[in-house]
DNA sequence: CGTACGATCTGCT
DNA sequence: GCAGATCGTACGA
């Protein structure tokens, strides 16, 4: 069930992060378990990608964690307000990360609910990578949790979404990346469609 | 030490 | 469609 670290390892980020569509990705915080079908990524290609946080090289104590091996989580804060949830993917000092912004809820949704305040639309519930961080609980302080652990994990359920179904576009937010925002590295599938 | 800004979301217009 | 929220991080002085 559980993705093995051998998936995290793979060299191609853009092959793990359309691959990573239709698998479901769980948390269990203060023992409560909440998951959803990912449904939208976004591939950051470590040091020739202008939109990631390791271009040209770039290694500072908030993205440190995208330089260890592939396999653990790289939660960042984002305009004041956001966590954002990311896959450390490739061996060690290869930064490669994959953004989760999108997931459709399976379990533990009336908590998901809950964790957004007052959200009565299920659909909205979590499109958006700040808003798949709130609804599965995921905070700054799970920076580098690993993914084998009990905390925060990702399940291959067997989920088959066809290639036909996944669009590809642009990066969201990255118009300051010059030619990289223009990169097709977004990959989504419609939450009806599953 | 000061400052600019970001891999965003929401609510109001 | 657009502005406001809201603050850690990075970088230059």
């Amino acid at each position: 069930m559980k993705l093995t670290p051998d998936y995290y390892l793979q060299d191609d980020v853009l092959l793990i992060a359309r691959d990573l569509i239709g698998k479901v990705l769980c948390t269990k915080i203060k023992g409560v378990l909440t998951s959803g079908i990912i449904t939208e990524t976004e591939a950051y290609n470590g040091f020739p990608d202008r939109a990631s946080h390791a271009f040209n090289g770039k290694r500072t104590p908030r993205n440190e964690q995208m330089y260890g091996p592939g396999g653990t989580a790289y939660v960042y804060f984002c305009y004041g307000i956001h966590s954002l949830f990311n896959v450390v993917t490739n061996v060690r000092d290869v930064p490669h990360a994959v953004l989760i912004r999108g997931i459709k809820p399976m379990e533990g949704i009336e908590v998901m609910l809950y964790r957004r305040g007052k959200l009565k639309e299920e659909k909205t519930l979590s499109t958006g990578p700040g808003s798949v961080s709130k609804a599965l609980g995921i905070q700054v302080s799970h920076n580098g949790t690993d993914l084998q652990g009990n905390r925060i994990w990702i399940d291959d359920r067997g989920i088959k979404i066809s290639q036909k179904l996944i669009q590809i576009t642009p990066r969201i937010g990255v118009d300051y990346a010059g030619e990289a925002a223009l990169y097709p590295y977004r990959f989504i599938v419609n939450n009806s469609l599953i």
